[in-house]
DNA sequence: ATGTTTATTGTAATGATAACAAATCTTTAA
DNA sequence: TTAAAGATTTGTTATCATTACAATAAACAT
């Protein structure tokens, strides 16, 4: 998957102004191997082995704050959980009812929004809800 | 606003197997005379007045069915806050990060998912998240 | 070294939604 | 008409993600 290292890590935390804790380097550099939209609740599960002492509030206090140095964005593509994604790039998002798998779609454009409405966006966010192939396929065999 | 009959409230209902009742006339009504994107919570309060013995529940059970039933959509915006549109139609929304309205946009058109994916899509959902005309304003007064 | 700022932690609070079971209304059919 | 069955509503309680808060610990500066 990424092979970013823990040196560019580093550097890409101080860039944003954050100091490079062993934790804020965990969180980030789990992001940056696993492109899977995480929920808080997912990190910290996954971290939890290897940082026994993490706590769930430091993962809370470092996504936000990691959001707010722009250096993940949120994906909010359902209610009741916040993924986050290491790419800030625009691209849209695929959710599979079945698996619950987020997956990214890189080659669609970001649409719009029309300049007569005097509305200036700041952020865009285009969500697909549907059924992935592999759970499709699942489903077919069933009947 | 919507000038929707009554009559034509508990037709629809009908039509989508849905008995109308009086909790259910008045939550589809609420919709179809107030397209402000509302919570379960802003329903509830809203028609609270009118209706005393109106339960929360009966509000959130309401606006599941009517989802299931398709007369209505879910418009997950922002996480933490579901809101509801009788507008089932694609149609894109803004949300403004300072008076938090959220506002439709009917002139995008709505955007594909790739046909070399293979992921089917059911439903699409396009948001963009800013700053409105009026908010702006009242920003560039204040400095 | 010592005080000051920053980061982390554990626990408690919040708030939206769902689960549940009792109560009431509506429909069915004897 | 009436009584059982079914559907709907209601109030209370539980759940779960997130935040608030305050205490501890670590990093930094004098
Ligand atoms: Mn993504
Ligand atoms: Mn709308
Ligand atoms: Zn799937
Ligand atoms: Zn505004």
């Amino acid at each position: 998957m990424a092979d970013i290292t823990k040196q560019k890590i580093v550097e890409q935390l101080k860039e944003a102004g954050v100091s490079p804790s062993e934790q804020r380097i965990a969180v980030f550099s789990f992001l940056h191997h696993n492109h899977i939209h995480p929920t808080a609740d997912t990190i910290y599960q996954s971290l939890s082995p290897d940082y026994p002492t993490l706590s769930k509030t430091t993962v809370y206090n470092t996504l936000k704050l990691f959001v707010a140095k722009r250096l993940i964005q949120v994906v909010a593509i359902e209610d009741g959980e916040l993924r986050f994604d290491v790419n800030t790039d625009f691209h849209a998002h695929f959710k599979c009812r079945e698996c619950l798998e987020v997956i990214d779609l890189f080659d669609i454009p970001e649409p719009q929004c029309p300049t007569e409405t005097q509305l200036i966006a700041e952020s865009t966010q285009l969500n697909f809800y549907g059924i992935c192939d592999q759970c499709k396929g699942k489903l077919e065999e069933q009947s």
